[in-house]
DNA sequence: CTAGCCTTGATA
DNA sequence: TATCAAGGCTAG
């Protein structure tokens, strides 16, 4: 219809319909929308559907069911992060930068348009987790759902800030919280899983209209560590190629954020469903399934991928998601100061010593295997670049660490790579097991993706 | 409780 | 200094 009639339905609130008045906590919402998401988490308000958690949210009918407009304000991608734990007013926030990229790409879009006189997708195809939706199930074997263990028990405290939280202060031994900020609290149940997100969210790379050879303002993961790589790169002497595959990074923080909020939600759906908390096991469970759907979104999203065949891309990704989940667990850790804890994709510490004094046989062999690799790579001083390259070698190659024995041949640091992708597999095969265990005795809570990689693999193996 | 208008203040 | 997204205020 936006093509057809030409009308910007951008201009419109996402949540009602209404007229925006501006970005407001992470998009383009008119001013009601903007005071009611407002109210409700500064006050932690708690709402209840009197009809079947489905209302219909438009300007005449946005005051009938704040639990369903809430709801709608999350799903379309309001962010809670926005609303100020300290109610501090003026100035500007993270999301700055966010809105002025978004407002410069419907800027050229428009000028696209009125050139072309046809709509024009800036974004390239890369998908939205919504839209996609685990589209790689549709494909996959289907498997029973297995349903939430009923036997939780831990109880997630809520009582940190947001403030806490954001520098990272927070720190529960064997115990984990989720939700990122304190409002966060109250009870929205039925979101739609995985959250919405909001196309200016992604990084300028996805635009196509950064230049071949710039890094397009894509910031560095690990940008806050001094990495004394033996290597140095200046970031102008990289090779095209290298350049490119950075080029299609993720932002970690944005990631995070979306994790944090999901998994808020969920917390949010369990509450209201009974009275028991989400079991830690479970959380991490969640944490896993969804960090998975971003790395196959990460891989979705890089050029080289693109071009193949979807039933290639699923092979591919079958082969290797295991590997690239505890690389992503891994070079977090490599990158993280603190010996005693290991630092999850939400932002959040875990103990290191009460964690392993939890796990049980399997599982504290794999942490500790895994605190080994850390402590390897951090010798070898990888940077965020190489970590990537290191991404890049396990998804593109079926045929495992020894395919490349040949082209290592002296070159020591690559020869020493090749030697810590051994240990990755056997630490992604021992994950496996342990997620094959767990799942057999019932205690994996329905992670679609998650789950059906497992079977995906082991039913080709 | 809603929503329109007002005040504030870091950043470009 | 202007901008503009935060929070605040208040009549309806």
């Amino acid at each position: 219809m936006e093509c057809i009639y030409g009308v910007d339905l951008e201009e419109l609130c996402p949540v009602c319909g209404d007229n925006v008045s501006g970005y407001h906590y992470g998009l383009l919402t008119c001013e009601s929308c903007k005071g009611f998401f407002k109210r409700t988490v500064q006050n932690n308000k708690r709402y209840t559907c009197a009809e079947s958690q489905e209302c219909k949210i438009d300007k005449t009918q946005r005051k009938r069911c704040p639990f369903c407009r809430f709801q709608k304000c999350l799903t379309v991608g309001m962010r809670l992060e926005a609303v100020r734990a300290d109610r501090m007013r003026g100035g500007r926030n993270k999301f700055g930068p966010m809105y002025k990229r978004d407002r410069a790409l419907k800027q050229q879009k428009k000028t696209l348009n009125r050139e072309s006189g046809v709509k024009v997708e800036s974004m390239p195809p890369v998908m939205s987790p919504d839209q996609t939706d685990y589209a790689l199930s549709n494909t996959l074997p289907n498997l029973t759902d297995i349903s939430t263990p009923k036997n939780i028990m831990l109880n997630m405290p809520f009582s940190n800030t947001s403030a806490e939280y954001e520098q990272g202060l927070y720190t529960t031994p064997g115990c984990i919280s989720i939700g990122s900020h304190s409002p966060l609290q109250s009870q929205y149940p039925h979101q739609s899983l995985p959250c919405r997100t909001i196309k200016s969210e992604f990084p300028d790379h996805y635009a196509s209209s950064s230049s071949p050879g710039s890094t397009g303002g894509y910031t560095y993961t690990y940008q806050n560590h001094t990495i004394n790589s033996p290597t140095p790169h200046t970031g102008l002497d990289l090779p095209a190629l290298v350049l490119e595959i950075v080029h299609c990074e993720q932002d970690e923080l944005l990631v995070r954020s979306k994790i944090s909020t999901h998994l808020a939600l969920l917390q949010q759906n369990q509450s209201s469903g009974s009275n028991e908390a989400l079991s830690t096991f479970a959380i991490m469970c969640h944490i896993a399934d969804q960090t998975l759907f971003f790395i196959v979104e990460w891989a979705r999203s890089c050029s080289f991928f693109k071009k193949l065949k979807v039933g290639d891309q699923m092979k591919l990704l079958q082969n290797c998601w295991s590997e690239l989940l505890v690389l992503d667990f891994i070079s977090r850790q490599v990158h993280h100061d603190e010996q005693d804890t290991i630092l999850l994709i939400t932002g959040q510490k875990v103990g290191l010593t009460s964690l392993l004094t939890q796990a049980g046989v399997i599982l504290g062999e794999f942490v500790r295997g895994a605190q080994q690799l850390v402590q390897s790579l951090q010798k070898l001083h990888l940077d965020c670049r190489e970590i990537t390259c290191f991404k890049y070698l396990i998804l593109f190659n079926p045929g495992g660490p020894d395919f490349f024995a040949d082209t290592g041949r002296g070159d020591p640091r690559f020869s020493q790579l090749l030697l810590h992708l051994r240990e990755l597999r056997v630490l992604s095969t021992q994950a496996e097991d342990y997620l094959s265990y767990k799942h057999l005795n019932g205690e994996v809570p329905c992670n679609k993706l998650l789950i059906e990689m497992l079977y995906a693999k082991r039913a080709c193996d």
